[in-house]
RNA sequence: GGGCGAGUGGCGGAAUUGGUAUACGCGACGGACUUAAAAUCCGUUGGCUGAAUAAGCCUUGAGGGUUCAAGUCCCUCCUCGCCCACCA
C-alpha cells in the first residue's frame, strides 16, 4: 500500500499544471468573470512568511472555488519591487537594487511554486519593469494634467535613517512605519497628489461597495469629515484691520468662548514676529511670541507627545472682538492648535473643551458655562468635564437658552451667516498626499523642469523615463535625490521651447506602482496603452479583493483615490476598483507576540514542507487555525495534525482501492457525503474556512466508523470519495488531485465541477428530542422528525427518567419545539 | 479621549442567530505495535462530589434583568486587542 508523501506527489502536480496552462485566465469567455486579488508581495530578502501564505492561501482558496462553479477565473500575481527596503537592502549587501530584486523574486517564485497556488502567472510584472513603469508614469502625467499633481514648499515628515520625505500615512506615532525611526519636520519642495479633493468621493464611494465596517469605518476615521463654521473675528486693538478665522463645529457654545489661540504656523503669527503688525498701544510682544514658536517648532511631535497634555502659550499682545456677548478675547499663540487642521486657529470655549479648559487654567482665563447635561451641574467648573456631545441644554447664552444643543448649532450657523460673522466649512483631516522620494529605487516623476515654462511632463512618445544605471545610489542627506548628481541624465532641453532644462530628480513612493497593479493584469503585455479598453470592460472591477488590515489607510485608500479619477477621465469602466475586500488576521508567533527578525521566533514555511508535512497540510493547517480575519497565535503543532487529517484519508482510499467492493445501498452513507457537501459549500461561501476543514475532518471520522461498521459493501464509494475530494481540493489540491486519479478520473479535478447535495438525503428518520423540566436537561427521546405534540408529550412523559421530576407535580405549561426540545414547567 | 472588535476547557477555536455549551484540532493521560524511539492505531479528557463509563451540582470576564429556555437579547461594570488621537 502506498503511503501518504506529499515530498513524491506535490512537485509532481505542480509542474503538470503549470505544462497544461491550468490556471491561465480567459481574456473574454462566455462564463461569468471573477477577478480574485490578494495584495502583491514586496520582494524582501526574507522571502515569504506566514501572513503572506494566509493571505494568499484563502485567495487560492476562493479562487478555485470559484473556478470549480464555472467561473472564468483570474487570480494573478505579480511584485511590488519599488521601494525603501530593497534599497537599504542592497546597499547592505552591496548590490544593485535590481540585482537584488531579481534575487529576491527568485527566492519567492519557488517558494509561490511550492505552495501549489492556482495563479496565472501569465499575466505577472513588476512594477519596477520598465513596461510597466512607462505606465505608472504616464498615469501621473494625467493627474498633474488634471492639476491633481502639484509642487509646494512644505514642511515634511523626514526620516533621517531612510533619508527621504513620507507621506502623513506612512508616519505611525511619530515613527517611520517601515524602519521605526523617529521622523523630523524638514522644508522641502514637493510633489503633493490632492487626494483631499476627493475626500467626499471616497466616503461616497464607500456606500456602493462590500467592505466590512472596520474597514469602512477606519477609512471613514482617517478622511475624517467635519461639519462646522469658520467664524471671523476682528482684531481690536491693531491698526490695520486685521481678522481672525476660526473653525469649529460647535458654535453653539460660542457665547461660552473667552480667548482665540493660533498655531504657531499661523500667517498673524508670522506678521507679529515679523513687527509688520504691533497692539496699537504700540507695546509689542513679538519676542516672546518669536522664542514661544522658536522653541515649539523645533520640538518633533514625539516631543510634543511625551510633554503630555501640558499646555504652553504666548500672548500676542492683540484682542478680538466676541460679537455675541461684546466682550474682547485675547489672542494667544500655543502649539496644541495644529496649523494642518481647520483655520490652523481656534477659539477657546474653556468651559465644554478640555484642551481649552486645560489651557484657561494655565494661563488664568475666564471660564464660562454655557451648556448643561440632563443631571449636570452647571456651576462646578473645577471639572474638566467636556462638552455634551449628545444631549443638553444651552445657558448663558442670550437668545440661545433653554435650546437643546441641536437646535443651538443649526440656529446660531442660520445667525452667524446672516450677520456676516462666519461662514458654514467643512473640514477634513485628510492631508494631500506627499508624493516625493529622495531616493533613486523607485519611478522618475516623468517632469522637466524649464526656467521658462515650469514644470513641462516629458511627451508620451518619450515615457518611460528610464531609471538610469548608477554606480551611487545611495541617499544624501541634503535632502536631493541621488539622481541629481548624474548630470547628463539631469540636463536635457525642454520639450516646449528646447531650451536647456532639467528633470525632475525626486522619484515616486512606492505606493505608486501599487495604486493600479491591478488593472495592469487585464492586459499585462499591452505597448500601446495601460490596459485596453475592452479588456478592461471585461474584467471591470476586482470582485474580491483580499489584503492586510495595515493597509487601510495607505494603499487602498490610495488606490481608490487613482481609480476614481481614471474613472472621472473615462479610463476605466467602474467607479469603485474593488467591489468587495476583506481583511485577514495576523498570525502571531506562538507565545502571542508579533513575529519579528529581532526576536528570531519567524516561521518559515518553506521549513515546514520541507520537513515533509507537504504545502497541502500547510495550507489546511493555517486555515483550520481561526476564522480568516481573527489575529491569532501560530500553533506548530497544528501542522501534523492536519498532516494526519490527510494520511488517514489517503489510507482509507488506498484501502478502498485495493480491497473488495460491493453494490449495496447505505444510507447512512449517502447522508454524510450530502451533508459535508451542504457543510463545506455554505461555509466557503461564508469564508468560514476553519469551520470548513472541521466538517471534513468530521466526515473522514464519520467513514472510517461506516466503514469499521459494513466495510465497503456500498455502491456509492467511489461517488463519496470523489465527491469530498472535490470539496477538499480548494484547499488542498496536490492530495485531491492525486487521487482524484487514483480513482481512475483522467481529467483534472481542479475543472471539475462543485458538487451538489441533495436535501432529501439529509432528513433522519429519526431525531433527538431534549426534554428538560424547568429548563434543565433531563432526557433525550428519539421520535420520527414530523411526530406529532400530543405524541411526542405523550412519550417523554413516559421516560422514566423524567419520573423524579414530573411525579405527583402539576405541569403548569408545556413547551414543545418541533424536533429540537420540550421543556415542562412545573412548580 | 474617539472609532471598531473581542472575553467560552491546559491551548487554537465551535455553537444552525434564543433551544443538548465546549464541535473539530492541538496538548495531556492510558493502552496496542516496537528491542527502543518516532510514526501509526484504539480509548479517556470542562470543573466539583463520588469506587463508578450510577447519580447530582456547577460552568461561556463580573453582577443584575427579560424569558418556559440566555454564550447568544437588555442594563451596569471590568479586562484585552487593533486603528486614530492636543483634529477644535
Amino acid at each position: 500500500m502506498l503511503r501518504y508523501n506529499p515530498k513524491e506527489i506535490e512537485p509532481k502536480w505542480q509542474a503538470k499544471w503549470a505544462e497544461d496552462h491550468l490556471y491561465e485566465a480567459l481574456d473574454f469567455d462566455e462564463r461569468p468573470k471573477f477577478v480574485m486579488l490578494t495584495e502583491f508581495p514586496y520582494p524582501s530578502g526574507d522571502g515569504l512568511h506566514l501572513g503572506h501564505i494566509r493571505e494568499y492561501t484563502y485567495g487560492d482558496i476562493l479562487a478555485r472555488h470559484k473556478r470549480m462553479h464555472g467561473y472564468n477565473v483570474l487570480y494573478p500575481m505579480g511584485y511590488d519591487a519599488f521601494g525603501l527596503p530593497t534599497e537599504n537592502y542592497a546597499i547592505k549587501n552591496k548590490i544593485t537594487p535590481q540585482a537584488a530584486t531579481d534575487q529576491n523574486i527568485a527566492n519567492f517564485q519557488k517558494q509561490f511554486e511550492s505552495l501549489g497556488y492556482g495563479i496565472d502567472w501569465s499575466r505577472s510584472f513588476r512594477t519596477s519593469d520598465p513596461e510597466y513603469y512607462k505606465w505608472t508614469q504616464w498615469l501621473f502625467l494625467q493627474f498633474f494634467k488634471a492639476g491633481l499633481a502639484y509642487q509646494d514648499e512644505i514642511a515634511i515628515n523626514w526620516c533621517p535613517f531612510c533619508k527621504t520625505g513620507l507621506s502623513n500615512e506612512e508616519v505611525v506615532n511619530g515613527r517611520h512605519e517601515r524602519c521605526d525611526t523617529l521622523v523630523e519636520k524638514r522644508v522641502l519642495n514637493q510633489w503633493l497628489m490632492k487626494i483631499t479633493d476627493y475626500a467626499d468621493r471616497l466616503l461616497e464611494g464607500l456606500k456602493n461597495v462590500d467592505y466590512p465596517s472596520r474597514i469602512a469605518d477606519q477609512q471613514i476615521n482617517w478622511i475624517g469629515r467635519k461639519d462646522g463654521i469658520d467664524i471671523d473675528y476682528k482684531v481690536t486693538n491693531s491698526p490695520s484691520s486685521e481678522v481672525i478665522t476660526t473653525f469649529t463645529t460647535r458654535p453653539d457654545t460660542n457665547f461660552g468662548a473667552t480667548f482665540v489661540v493660533l498655531a504657531p504656523e499661523h500667517p498673524f503669527v508670522k506678521k507679529i514676529m515679523k513687527r509688520e503688525v504691533v497692539p496699537e498701544s504700540g507695546h509689542s510682544h513679538s519676542e516672546t511670541v518669536a522664542n514661544y514658536v522658536k522653541k515649539s517648532l523645533s520640538k518633533s511631535d514625539v516631543e510634543r507627545q511625551e510633554e503630555g497634555r501640558k499646555k504652553t502659550g504666548a500672548f500676542t499682545g492683540f484682542y478680538a472682538m466676541n460679537e455675541l456677548t461684546g466682550k474682547e478675547m485675547p489672542i494667544w499663540v500655543s502649539d496644541f492648535v495644529l496649523a494642518s487642521f481647520g483655520t490652523g486657529a481656534v477659539v477657546g470655549v474653556p468651559g465644554h473643551d478640555l484642551r481649552d479648559f486645560e489651557f484657561a487654567k494655565e494661563f488664568d482665563l475666564p471660564i464660562i458655562r454655557v451648556v448643561v447635561g440632563p443631571d449636570g451641574d452647571s456651576s462646578d467648573i473645577t471639572r474638566p468635564e467636556q462638552v455634551q456631545e449628545n444631549q443638553g441644554k444651552m445657558i448663558n447664552s442670550d437668545f440661545l437658552d433653554g435650546l437643546d444643543i441641536h437646535e443651538a448649532t443649526e440656529k446660531i450657523m442660520v445667525y452667524m451667516e446672516e450677520h456676516q460673522m462666519g461662514k458654514r466649512k467643512v473640514s477634513y483631516r485628510l492631508r494631500d498626499w506627499i508624493f516625493s522620494r529622495q531616493h533613486y529605487w523607485g519611478e522618475p516623476i516623468p517632469i522637466i523642469h524649464c526656467p521658462e515654462h515650469g514644470a513641462v511632463p516629458v511627451p508620451d512618445d518619450q515615457l518611460p523615463v528610464l531609471l538610469p544605471d548608477v554606480k551611487n545610489y545611495e541617499p544624501t542627506d541634503t535632502g536631493e535625490s541621488p539622481l541629481a548628481q548624474i548630470s547628463d541624465w539631469v540636463n536635457v532641453k525642454c520639450p516646449v521651447c528646447g531650451e536647456p532644462a532639467k528633470r525632475e530628480t525626486d522619484t515616486m513612493p512606492n505606493w505608486a506602482g501599487s495604486s493600479w497593479y491591478y488593472l495592469r493584469y487585464y492586459d499585462a503585455k499591452n505597448n500601446s496603452e495601460f490596459a485596453a479598453k475592452d479588456k478592461l470592460d471585461y474584467w471591470g472591477a476586482v470582485d474580491m479583493y483580499l489584503g492586510g488590515m495595515e493597509h487601510t489607510t495607505l494603499h487602498l485608500l490610495y488606490s481608490r483615490f487613482w481609480h476614481q479619477f481614471l474613472y472621472d477621465q473615462k479610463l476605466v469602466p467602474t467607479p469603485e476598483p474593488y467591489q468587495a475586500r476583506r481583511g485577514q488576521g495576523i498570525i502571531l508567533a506562538a507565545d502571542d507576540t508579533k513575529m519579528s527578525k529581532s526576536k528570531g521566533n519567524i516561521v518559515n514555511p518553506s521549513e515546514i514542507i520541507d520537513s515533509g508535512y507537504g504545502a497541502d497540510a500547510l495550507r489546511l493547517s493555517i486555515s483550520f487555525l481561526a476564522p480568516y480575519d481573527q489575529t491569532t497565535p501560530w500553533s506548530p503543532e497544528g501542522v501534523a495534525g492536519t498532516h494526519r487529517f490527510l494520511s488517514r484519508l489517503w489510507t482509507l482510499v488506498q484501502e478502498y482501492s485495493e480491497g473488495p467492493k460491493g453494490n449495496e445501498e447505505s444510507s447512512e452513507l449517502k447522508r454524510a457525503v450530502n451533508k459535508v457537501i451542504k457543510k463545506v459549500s455554505n461555509d466557503l461561501d461564508a469564508m468560514l474556512f476553519n469551520t470548513a476543514i472541521a466538517g471534513l475532518m468530521e466526515f473522514t471520522n464519520e467513514l472510517y466508523k461506516i466503514k469499521a461498521k459494513e466495510g465497503f459493501v456500498s455502491k456509492d464509494w467511489q461517488w463519496a470519495f470523489e465527491s469530498v475530494l472535490k470539496i477538499l481540493s480548494p484547499f488542498a489540491p496536490h492530495i485531491s488531485e492525486e487521487l482524484w486519479h487514483q480513482l481512475g478520473n483522467k481529467d483534472t479535478i481542479h475543472l471539475s465541477s462543485w458538487p451538489t447535495y441533495d436535501e432529501q438525503y439529509l432528513i433522519e428518520d429519526k431525531v433527538k428530542l431534549i426534554v428538560q423540566v424547568n429548563g434543565k436537561l433531563r432526557a433525550e427521546i428519539e421520535v420520527e422528525p414530523d411526530i406529532k405534540e400530543e405524541a411526542a408529550v405523550k412519550l417523554a412523559k413516559q421516560n422514566p427518567r423524567l419520573q423524579p421530576y414530573l411525579g405527583g407535580q402539576d405541569i403548569k405549561r408545556t413547551v414543545y419545539v418541533p424536533g429540537k426540545i420540550i421543556n415542562f414547567v412545573v412548580s
